[in-house]
RNA sequence: GGGCGAUUAGCUCAGUUGGUUAGAGCACUACCUUGACAUGGUAGGGGUCGAAGGUUCGAGUCCUUUAUCGCCCA
């Protein structure tokens, strides 16, 4: 046993030990080594991400599940990596090169991309880094990236086989489109805002007739691209309208009024103009029309020359300026206040613009037929069972997946151009020719895929898939996925189609959605809001295994997390206590073999009985809520049991066998608590693994497994012949302690003052067994001697009160000085009744009743009836003492 | 508009199948530097469980209605 610090140091211990955990291999299993498979993938986080208080929470809960089937003995992987997000590296960098004064086309695609890996490589492992600070046991050396060359074979596989399938398809079509990041985007990450915006009522002429019509629109700028005017054909107000045409303001172009079902007539006029190139719903009403689509806008968001005068201008800018010049034509009805859900750039936050674009898709509905099978038939469970709902409705009202992306860095679309014969093909390598015309003149697609469409594949490309091995027939299907609601639909549920197209075979068992991280007023985490607490603060403030402990105790299944600096507190403080305990411990075992902790449970006292029956309670009750993803009330009962169970009742019902016991009873007592801390130990370890480690050392328990990592696992009964009717004495002794410490402190006893009991058990029994137990009873008390007798009769000053084992009476003769207490308590006690005749005239007055504030009259309310409970209890005091 | 979640102590939250006196942490009050620990100990105050109705021997928990807040989808 190595001497303790009497600080404990965090920062160095927990450097010390991840350091000799890589080095000793730990993390790392393979598939030869056998044995039951327990695995999980992380959600690759970005590689331009850098750790948030989600990311902690989310792998903390992947390395508890970790830990706990190491521990279990099962071969356990944790697989690491990040994916290469696509927009948001691209981004970067593209920033990076404007503070040089340059463009991405200035450097040409090829360039370019060599930027971009430079970039990875210099700053791509911050977050992988900050995740080894967090005590992540990932396996390191299986860590993978989505542009990897294993992971980009997985994709362009997976591109080839969907094509030739007829599952890939190009198509020109509405989609979200970004004019910051210059691409498409799938409907996924166009994310919803409710923003306050206008509903514009505009009038157009019907041609040929002075009448005029209303349109309503929240976007009037896109009326430039309007080819039509449409009304629901049972609308009796515009019947006579149908078949007529409208003359579109500025551009003078003449427009058919047609009629559609899908028009509401409670909207706005029940007239809504049609954009066939800049709105889904109208798009398809022109198809079912055969309108014209005219497309106004430039890629990045400026009107073309379709917009007539306005080419040139921002779209926004181009609102304001049409606007403007329909009011000062007359032709503006009204402007409402409305406010409607706009899309937003999940990268970028700039406002989607809705737009008619060829785009590459996957046909998702036959992919998601046995991905729904496989959640409705109990294959895969969400916990909380909730979000089932949410994975249903959006699967069964699946959509198409745009997967084409406007930009350079990511995974280019494997498909070719003959420019000779216009033979359209897909090849996984550089084809030579054209296979048809056996032309080299040829091109591939400028576009690159989605990152999704690579993280997608993620519980099997990480294991080399296409390539059949032995990891991957050994880890796959991975166990539990873990991962927060918010990517339920790009990830979550995508990876669950394509593992049951590729391997016909569910990817994970489980999906854990945990909640969301936010301040302590319910807001998201976000740089803007500068309202982020940065983990690695925490860390550094407070300690990993603080962080860690705190973030899980307060988290509870699938609710959002609240949280403020404070909290982590809950975990330092309980780190302290257990180091303390664990010196106090070490204080007493000089000369204590811990290799020897096999007592004979013969021997075992009725407390040495409660607390082991509280280690088995703490045992089933981590192991159950940890098989029901209740991280709160597994940390609960581990925080109850250590702090309660063993420091605040064993051990101060240790401290005097240990200073003053025969050696006999010293040893017994070192066996238990040995036994029962290094237990304890081992089930904390998952939660807290640095400073659990280093007292597995400091302790010397380390003669059992050389890391408490690969420690066994409590589970079940670990001591058994206990004895309910002694742990329930024990209850009741405990009770009885309270009791006298409540009478002690009525009355006010010094620490040092001791005192003398009686007990009036409630039967000869318990007598007997409190007999049997008194000298910790006397202890506990700070009793100077306990009478008990079933047939007490208290005399003299014995305030008394009631214990699940029988009376309890504490004589105060001798102690407090009976008639200088009856004289302060006297005194007190006019006093009291002073102040309660001031208060009552006062409510008594009905002018003040009626008239002052009523905050005021509740206080004086409130004080009265305090002062009357004050009253009454100082009465019964002095009656006592009197007595 | 549809779906989901939340509403319990001053604050942040637990409360599982309906079952004794509704719990925890923080904050607060009093006392305590005793021999593991003041990042601590002992004791204490603090609740009409959002509202209304219903089912039941019994409701924080189940049902209905409703209010407020949040999230997702359209």
């Amino acid at each position: 046993m190595s001497e303790l610090a009497k600080q404990y140091d965090p920062k160095q211990v927990e450097e010390k030990w991840y350091a000799k955990w890589m080095e000793e291999g730990r993390f790392h299993n393979e598939s030869a080594n056998g044995g039951e498979p327990f695995c999980i993938v992380i959600p690759p986080p970005n590689v331009t991400g850098i750790l948030h208080m989600g990311h902690a929470l989310n792998n903390n809960i992947q390395d508890v599940l970790t830990r706990v089937a190491r521990m279990q003995g099962k071969n356990t992987v944790w697989v690491p990596g990040t994916d290469h997000a696509g927009i948001a590296t691209q981004n970067v960098v593209e920033r990076q090169l404007a503070k040089e004064g340059k463009k991405r086309d200035d450097l040409g695609r090829e360039k370019f991309l060599e930027r971009v890996w430079e970039w990875k490589h210099e700053y791509g492992s911050t977050i992988t880094n900050q995740l080894k600070k967090l005590g992540a046991s990932c396996d390191w050396d299986r860590e993978r990236f989505t542009m990897d060359e294993g992971l980009s074979d997985a994709v362009l596989e997976i591109f080839c086989r969907l094509y030739n399938k007829g599952l890939i398809y190009r198509g020109n079509r509405i989609i979200n489109w970004c004019p910051r990041c210059e691409t498409a985007l799938s409907d996924e990450e166009s994310e919803h805002i409710e923003v306050e915006g206008a509903l514009y009522h505009l009038k157009y002429a019907v041609k040929g007739k002075k009448q005029k019509i209303v349109v309503a629109t929240t976007r009037p700028e896109t009326m430039l691209g309007d080819t039509a005017v449409a009304v629901n054909p049972r609308d009796e107000r515009y019947k006579d309208l149908i078949g007529e045409m409208v003359v579109l303001p500025i551009l003078n172009r003449e427009i058919p009024i047609i009629a559609d079902d899908y028009v509401d007539p409670e909207f706005g006029t029940g007239l809504v103009k049609v954009t066939p190139a800049h709105d889904p719903n109208d798009f398809e009403m022109g198809l079912r029309h055969d309108l014209p689509q005219i497309n106004v806008m430039t890629d990045t968001g400026i009107m073309n020359e379709n917009a007539g005068p306005y080419e040139g201008l921002d779209r926004f800018e181009c609102r304001k300026q049409l606007m403007e010049d329909l009011k000062s034509g007359g032709l503006v009805e009204k402007v409402d206040k409305h406010i409607h859900a706009v899309g937003h750039c999940y990268r970028c936050d700039t406002v989607v613009e809705p737009r008619l674009s060829p785009q590459w898709f996957v046909k998702m509905k036959s992919l998601a037929r046995p991905a729904i099978e496989a959640v409705n038939d109990g294959r895969i469970k969400f916990v909380p069972e909730r979000w089932n709902n949410t994975y249903m409705n959006w699967m069964e009202n699946i959509r198409d997946w745009c997967i084409s992306r406007q930009i350079w860095w990511g995974h280019r679309i494997p498909v070719f151009y003959c420019a000779d014969c216009n033979h359209e093909w897909v090849s996984k390598t550089e084809p030579e020719k054209c296979p048809v015309c056996s032309t080299g003149n040829f091109r591939q697609d400028e576009d690159v895929l989605d990152t999704w469409f690579s993280s997608w594949l993620w519980p099997f490309s990480v294991f080399g898939w296409p390539n059949e091995n032995d990891d991957l027939k050994f880890y796959y299907p991975t166990n539990t996925l873990v991962t927060g609601n918010e990517i339920i639909f790009f990830w979550v549920a995508r990876m669950i189609m394509s593992g049951m197209e590729v391997l016909g075979d569910i990817p994970f068992d489980t999906v854990y959605i945990h909640g969301t991280v936010r301040d302590d007023q319910g807001r998201k985490m976000s740089k803007s809001l500068g309202n982020s607490i940065d983990p690695l603060d925490i860390i550094e403030k407070y300690s990993s295994d603080a962080l860690r402990f705190s973030l899980l105790m307060i988290t509870a299944t699938g609710q959002d997390v609240y949280i403020n600096d404070e909290k982590f507190e809950i975990g330092r403080n309980f780190g302290t206590k257990i180091w303390n305990a664990a010196r106090f411990m070490e204080m007493h075992s000089e000369g204590f073999d811990v290799t020897d902790l096999v007592f004979n449970e013969s021997d075992l006292t009725p407390d040495d009985q409660h607390l082991l029956a509280k280690l088995n309670d703490a045992i089933a009750a981590v192991n159950d809520n940890l098989g029901r993803y209740r991280f709160n009330d597994a940390t609960l009962a581990l925080y109850d049991f250590f702090w309660h169970s063993y420091c605040d009742w064993y051990l101060e019902y240790a401290k005097p066998l240990l200073y003053k016991g025969t050696e006999e009873q010293k040893k017994h007592t070192l066996q238990v608590m040995h036994f029962a801390f290094s237990t304890a130990l081992r089930l904390l370890h998952p939660f807290m693994p640095f400073q659990t480690e280093e007292l597995w050392e400091g302790m010397g328990y380390n003669h059992e497994s050389e890391s408490i990592m690969i420690a066994p696992w409590p589970e079940g009964t670990v001591v058994s012949g206990i004895d309910s009717s002694i742990v329930k004495y024990v209850d009741g002794k405990h009770d009885l302690i309270r009791i006298g410490r409540i009478l002690r402190a009525e009355y006010n006893l010094a620490n040092k003052q001791e005192a003398k009991f009686c007990v009036r058990a409630s039967n000869g029994a318990v007598a007997a067994q409190i007999e049997a137990d008194l000298d910790s009873i006397m202890a506990a008390l700070k009793a100077s001697e306990i009478d008990v007798a079933v047939d007490f009769v208290p005399s003299g000053a014995m305030p008394s009160g009631i214990s699940t084992l029988g009376t309890v009476y504490m004589s105060i003769e001798g102690l407090v000085d009976v008639d200088a207490e009856i004289e302060k308590l006297t005194k007190e006690l006019s006093e009291v009744n002073g102040f309660l005749v001031g208060v009552k005239k006062k409510l008594e007055n009905p002018n003040f009743v009626d008239k002052a504030p009523k905050d005021v009259v509740d206080v004086q309310r409130k004080r009265q009836d305090e002062l009357i409970e004050k009253s009454e209890k100082l009465r019964k005091m002095i009656d006592m003492l009197k007595g």
